[in-house]
DNA sequence: CGCGCGGTGTGAGGCGCTTCACACTGCGCG
DNA sequence: CGCGCAGTGTGAAGCGCCTCACACCGCGCG
């Protein structure tokens, strides 16, 4: 384990946080003061569903996979949280449960802050709050659209859809061809569907030239056919 | 048209209601200062999705029902709003459009609160703030578990939801056998089933002495039996 | 009155997804 | 090395939901 570093070291690294940009000296320090750092290696559970959420979490370095689980045992991957942005919100601000399950998808290095207080520090730091806000509504519009998106669009024009917000999660977004690193079976339980069905989907459209299958991974090649695909119409 | 209360009035009505409890006399007076009555009847919209968001909504009486659009005119109801709630706050947060249609579901007597008026107050109104915080994480919870439904449960157990939902939202709900006012389409559209298999489905336990079925509407005999269906059981 | 229309009831056919089953690959490890 | 395992590729069978088609009922309206 390494050692923890000293307060002021740990306000720093806050500061440097893009969700903390902007915020006042004396914040900073108050939120660093009881902050902790963690450290998770791949495949580690950070919290799981119906925990008590005691606090909120920052991503210095890393990636961390938010989902929920079925009563099954199947797995819905609602996000992928990288670098300088925040998680556990919700269970934050109300006190109740945590919604999902928090796994490190590698090794990742995060800080944690307790809620009473962060809940104390918003009290006198109302541009945080709005800051929050926007956060927290921006997500909220994220997840209605997955509503819509669950109840109106078929299943294939929804990977099709999953396919182009991984590209933009991890990372490669700006690339030409974005790389996806997941496996099929992980991207199936994204958006509901089996394995085999969306092997099959996969290959139909490697056939078509839009995509290339590799193990572990796949690189879309047009990502235009993948925009006419997400808003409903046939290739 | 109801000629505008005065301002005093209006911060007054703006006190009264659950939302801005415990608001500095301040904060009730620069809100009420720029507060707009407004009155709808059933039917009527309010916003469309996409609009501009240029202020949120308190409901003084009536109820709005908030729900979201299908290309193929379908349509999914996502919540209705009653008195001493408000809606539109995700657009107020972040200034983006409207995520969902609002539609008068009565007559309704609500108060609207621009934006910018809105964000100054919460500049030093810490509390109400904090106040919004909760109710916005409050909804993402809702959302959430929304996507989980959606994503994991069988239609039919989702039906079952979808029949408690509607009796907890139209007043009926402490009613010992409440009844719902609904047709088939549309109760189907806002689970995603067609017209056929809903009503197949709502036959099948209408035989099991469940439900009773009539035109236009129907009536929970046995909530404890939804109660299960909801919860992925078998019958 | 007859007609249209909205809501409901019901069957046939078809398509898509699921489950199950099995095969092939590459790779880590004892 | 051989073994197991994770990831992928594919086919068969089945089931649930959708669409289409049609029938019945009650009601408003010309």
């Amino acid at each position: 384990m390494m050692p923890e570093a000293p307060l002021a070291e740990k306000s720093a690294v806050l500061a440097r946080h893009a969700f903390f940009k902007g915020a006042s000296a004396g914040a900073l320090n108050r939120l660093g003061a009881h902050a902790r750092e963690v450290r998770y290696s791949a495949g580690q559970p950070i919290f799981r569903k119906g925990d008590e959420g005691l606090g909120l979490f920052a991503v210095l370095s890393g990636a961390v996979k938010i989902s929920v689980p079925s009563p099954d045992g199947r797995e819905l991957v609602l996000r992928l949280v990288g670098e300088n942005e925040i998680f556990g919100e919700v269970a934050l601000l109300d006190g109740g449960p945590r919604t999902a399950d928090a796994m490190a998808a590698g090794r990742c290095h995060l800080l944690f802050l307790d809620r009473r207080d962060f809940l104390a520090v918003l009290k006198e730091e109302p541009s945080l709050a709005i800051k929050l806000l926007a956060l927290v509504s921006d997500r909220l519009r994220q997840t209605s659209e997955q509503v819509e998106e669950l109840t109106f669009e078929a299943p294939t024009a929804r990977l099709a859809k999953a396919l182009l917000r991984l590209a933009r999660l991890q990372g490669t977004a700006a690339a030409e061809k974005p790389q996806i690193r997941i496996t099929q079976k992980e991207l199936g339980r994204t958006v509901g569907l089996s394995r085999e069905t969306t092997n099959k989907c996969l290959n139909e459209w490697a056939l078509d030239g839009a995509l290339k299958i590799e193990k572990g991974a796949c690189t879309l090649l047009d990502r235009a056919f993948f925009a006419r695909l997400a808003s409903g119409e046939a290739p």
